[in-house]
RNA sequence: GGAAGCGUGGCCGAGUGGUUGAAGGCAGCGGUCUUGAAAACCGCCAAGGGUUUGCGCCCUUCGUGAGUUCGAAUCUCACCGCUUCCGCCA
């Protein structure tokens, strides 16, 4: 969410901002709001400045003993009055604060500008694509030929966009992921964590995922489908309260992000405490709606898939530093397993909703002969924090919001799909990384069996 | 799932209808004292928001939401969370 401050004191400045991430600020919108806003909440204080000054009037004359019906009289009608102004009043900023909620981050200055992926900055490359003098497989084929990724059952299992593993694949992708968890956690400083997959729909708001992308995620409902006597009782008598609430639902997380930032909503931080950081190994879920046609084959693009996920909780100053050094402890993965890859500084209108700067890591995969997304790293500043009212104590000891940074080091699934590719050997076998072997019982060439 | 209890500021903890945004303590900040530190003593110390050039003034907030009342941390109802006991379970 963004400083409503700024919108009230430089709203083109920032209406010409989000432009060049292509979001058109309805500005007008926003100033018949901003201006209904304050008027009414200016009469409602005043109001209830009143009603507090006189009832404290009459508690005091009533400790007098004296008679206070003359000035109950004078206040007598103006409940009725300040009611409908309070409603009013939460109507109109629940409107602002719906407006705000759908609203991107604004893009870091040194953020290029331009409308899509062919717009993105290329920062450098690591490695170099190993040259193959057989005809290379996609990973699909060479899973498929070891016996160890059955795509067809998982279908069977769930439907599209799942993958099944067995054997030394399955043990190859755990491998993954206990290397990178062990190397984050021991050698680059993060706390290991273990967090919810369910989680609820503040944390999704927190960190930006809600009210506006709902589609993108699985929603799971829970709880009794029906009211009890009481609660009808009671909207009955009320009149206001509805059924909302009773049936409740989690969501699935679709990063391990949401669960790890949210650690620290509606928190203050004690300054010394910073920076945070955590790493985490979680399942990630994902409806892909809207992405249907794209990477159907292989397990590139699934409904579920493992991350390991790496967040700074930082201060202001330190927040572009933090991700700078998050960016080098998910490129030292790829360079450990020998992995090819890019790093890619997104343009304003290739970055997701929260953020305002983001580099992408891409891994080459020989058999699409070019290098797709394995890591996404972003500083969010106080996007989130605001929303999260994440804080921690500055200098002059005020509670400021943190800044956050996240990113993944790296999404394991992807990361199988590079080493399978690139490991791939002329009889179909696949060569495993050195650091990986010791994860692997000392095994390093993985064969059909 | 059943029963009981509890939810107050960064933390602990008073407070059961009227100048209580909230005693007291701890932590923090400033000062006196000291060569320095500690101790002792004195003072300051919630957040969010509105309005104002500024001093300031005002509003909201005692788990959440409704309600009663001129007035609610305090009374009523619902919900959420935590603790303990029983049951069940990995």
């Amino acid at each position: 969410m963004l400083d409503i401050q700024a919108l009230r004191n430089n709203l083109s400045e920032v209406a010409d901002r989000l432009a060049t991430r292509g979001y058109m600020l309805d500005t007008t919108r926003f100033e018949q709001l901003e201006g209904e806003r304050k008027s009414i909440q200016v009469r409602t204080q005043e109001l209830q400045a009143k009603r507090n000054a006189t009832s404290k009037q009459i508690g005091a004359a009533k400790a007098r003993g004296e008679d206070v019906s003359a000035i109950m009289a004078e206040v007598a009608n103006l409940g009725d009055e300040l009611r409908q102004l309070e409603t009013k009043l939460e109507q109109v900023q629940q409107e602002l604060n719906g407006f705000l909620a759908v609203i991107p981050n604004m893009p870091h200055e040194s953020v290029p500008v331009g409308k899509s992926e062919a717009d993105n900055h290329e920062l450098r490359k690591w490695g170099t694509p190993a040259q193959f003098d057989f005809e290379v497989q996609d990973h699909v084929s060479i899973g498929e030929g070891l016996g160890g990724l059955d795509f067809e059952t998982a279908a069977k299992i769930s439907g599209a966009r799942f993958s099944l593993l067995k054997g030394q694949l399955a043990r190859l992708h755990r491998a993954l992921a206990q290397f990178m968890l062990d190397t984050h956690a021991d050698q680059h400083g993060y706390t290991e964590t273990y967090v919810p997959y369910l989680v609820n729909a503040d944390s999704m708001k927190g960190t930006g995922q809600l009210p506006k992308f709902e589609e993108d995620l699985f929603k799971v409902p829970f709880g009794l489908p029906e009211p009890t006597e009481a609660e009808v009782a009671n909207i009955q008598r009320t009149g206001a309260s509805s059924f909302e609430g009773k049936q409740k639902h989690f969501y699935l997380i679709p990063t391990a992000e949401v669960p790890v930032t949210n650690i620290v909503r509606d928190e203050i931080v004690p300054p010394e405490k910073l920076p945070l950081k955590f790493v985490a190994h979680t399942p990630c879920f994902r409806s892909e709606a809207g992405s249907y046609g794209r990477d159907t084959r292989g397990m590139i693009r699934q409904h579920q898939f493992d991350k390991v996920e790496l967040v700074q909780i930082t201060t202001p100053e330190q927040s572009y530093v933090a991700l700078e050094m998050l960016l080098g402890h998910a490129e030292t993965i790829l360079q450990k397993l020998g992995l090819p890859y890019r790093v890619v500084k997104l343009c304003t209108g290739d970055m997701g909703f929260s953020a305002a700067m983001t580099y992408d890591i891409e891994v080459w995969l020989p058999a699409q002969n070019t290098y797709r997304e394995i890591s996404s790293c972003s500083n969010f500043e106080s996007f989130q924090a605001r929303r999260m009212q994440a804080r921690f104590r500055n200098a002059q000891g005020k509670p400021e919001l943190v800044h956050t940074v996240n990113g993944s080091g790296l999404a394991v699934g992807r990361t199988l799909v590079a080493i399978l590719e690139n490991c791939q050997q002329a009889d179909g076998s696949v060569r495993i990384p050195e650091v990986l072997r010791p994860y692997m019982g000392g095994l390093d060439i993985i064969r059909a069996a």
